[in-house]
DNA sequence: TTGTGACTTGTAGTCCGTG
DNA sequence: GCACGGACTACAAGTCACA
């Protein structure tokens, strides 16, 4: 559940910035198609990825989880 | 580093609850051990095992993260 | 441009102890 | 009550071909 309501927040903030998943990925040194997965809400992240993702998001972990 | 940040966070936390490690683990469903890894931040803990800690803790995510 | 199944490797996570 | 370790199993990380 967590992991499908993060998967879209991601998801959304990503969209903000006008970004590609390729695109993105590629700005944080991840591989695209483990991204893909992660706004999907397929993976158990770990708090390492999150944080990378947080930073290129350039939002802070609790306005990520923000009403999550 | 965010991995220590947020162990002394949970750990913070748990002081709160009046609660020992141990106590507070066997509360949640985690491995004792584990939980105290945890806390010294020598693990890389994934989200779903985040929100476990979060919900025994009494407090969203959000909160969980401010400030980290 | 995004989604997915399959795979290897490293480590998350469990369970048994100790001082 | 906590830190730490050994030994194990489960699963996340990371990559690829293909759609």
């Amino acid at each position: 559940m967590i992991r499908k309501k993060l998967g879209q927040r991601i998801k959304e903030k990503r969209l903000q910035l006008g970004l590609s998943q390729e695109k993105f990925a590629l700005s944080i040194n991840m591989d695209r198609t483990y991204f893909a997965s992660v706004e999907k809400g397929k993976r158990n992240i770990s708090i390492l990825n999150i944080e990378k993702i947080a930073k290129g998001l350039n939002i802070s972990l609790s306005e990520l989880f923000q009403e999550l």
